[in-house]
DNA sequence: TAAAAAAACTAATAAGCGTTAGTTTTGTCA
DNA sequence: TGACAAAACTAACGCTTATTAGTTTTTTTA
């Protein structure tokens, strides 16, 4: 059988990372298993032990990158010497992007954090937090400043997060909609509403 | 080994299926097992099998009655008359409330429907891309009479039910803010942004 | 209270799982 | 070209899975 291509500039380890997001996306961690994994790849499952260590690994790999991309961004944007609103525009914008180039990705990290095993849940689970924190945070600055109206800031949080999570249904539209146009839109929304 | 408890007014399929959607929503459904199940209720897995045709079905059940539910809601909200921000409201806060009370069932609606088995899992995914068109007309309504801005009505539908879908991690502010409270915020934010 | 029905039990099956061991093939470098 | 390392292979292990068969216990009904 064939080896293992590697990923341009990448490892193996990292074409088979790449293959595995893509299949925990579309069935689950869970329902996934090493055999099948190893078909997309086009190899028999004990050759990837060759390359990995388990399939939890392959996991954690793979929500701890993603973990680390989204709380680094926000590092950069706190940094920003920029309104609040526009703060919350870059970040929006940045979760749209994300979800363009790495989607298998963050829809893993979103949906089957569950299975990571300790210690690293319980690592994501606090990054999450924080995330969400530095972001209530953030919100209380634009309250203070009158930039924004005085809401609960952990409701408004909960709102835009969950609202560009839900950006992975949007693959449907992708013939219908520009991804310019769905950012426009979707930072409007959640910025000014919807009423005239 | 004690027989199976009927929930109150209800069958003991009931009962199982309670307990399931509980299982389903903290575990997944492929890494749920019946045996699992079964010692939640009380007994050996094996007993289930007398109340229930299979694993399957429990999750089609779930699943369909949830989007029976929303859908049926959806029609009443149709034929009311008030403006379209109320109707919005009006559905937004039903959300809400179905997450409240059958909190473990929407879950694993929102989740698991993946796992539906044909020909329940198209007719799911017919049914959800139903509401979703007829939210879309609801917007169209609005911005057609001026109630509403001009905005792509399929990203804000996208927005709107992404949100009240993260109702799920609400659960950990619980404590902390009021339903009504969220509830407020939420309509608000939605339908009026955020800033000043 | 005896018969019938419902629902529990134990035992077992076939299939699939992640992973390991041991061996063979392939690729690399002197 | 020969030697070493990397990475593939086959075979198999121990475990878990959903589910069935057959039997016994419990409950309901007459």
């Amino acid at each position: 059988m064939a080896k293992i291509k590697a990923a341009l500039n990448g490892s193996k380890k990292d074409a088979i990372l790449k293959k595995a997001a893509a299949l925990f996306r579309a069935r689950g961690f869970k329902a996934s298993s090493m055999r099948e994994l190893a078909l997309k790849i086009g190899v028999e499952a004990p050759s990837l032990y060759n390359h990995i260590g388990s399939k939890g690994e392959l996991l954690q790999h793979i929500c701890s990158k993603v973990a680390r991309e989204f709380n680094d961004h926000l590092a950069t944007v706190e940094a920003l010497e920029i309104p609040v609103c526009s703060k919350l525009e870059v970040l929006i914008r940045f979760h749209i992007a994300m979800m363009l180039e790495s989607f298998d990705e963050v829809y893993v990290s979103n949906h089957e954090w569950k299975y990571l095993e300790e210690p690293s849940l319980t690592l994501f689970l606090q990054q999450r937090k924080q995330y969400e924190g530095r972001m209530v945070q953030l919100l209380n600055d634009g309250i203070d400043s009158k930039e924004l109206k005085n809401v609960q800031p952990q409701v408004a949080v909960l709102t835009i997060l969950s609202a560009v999570r839900g950006l992975e249904f949007w693959q449907r539209y992708k013939k219908e909609i520009d991804a310019e146009v769905l950012a426009n839109n979707m930072v409007n929304h959640l910025l000014t509403g919807l009423t005239t």
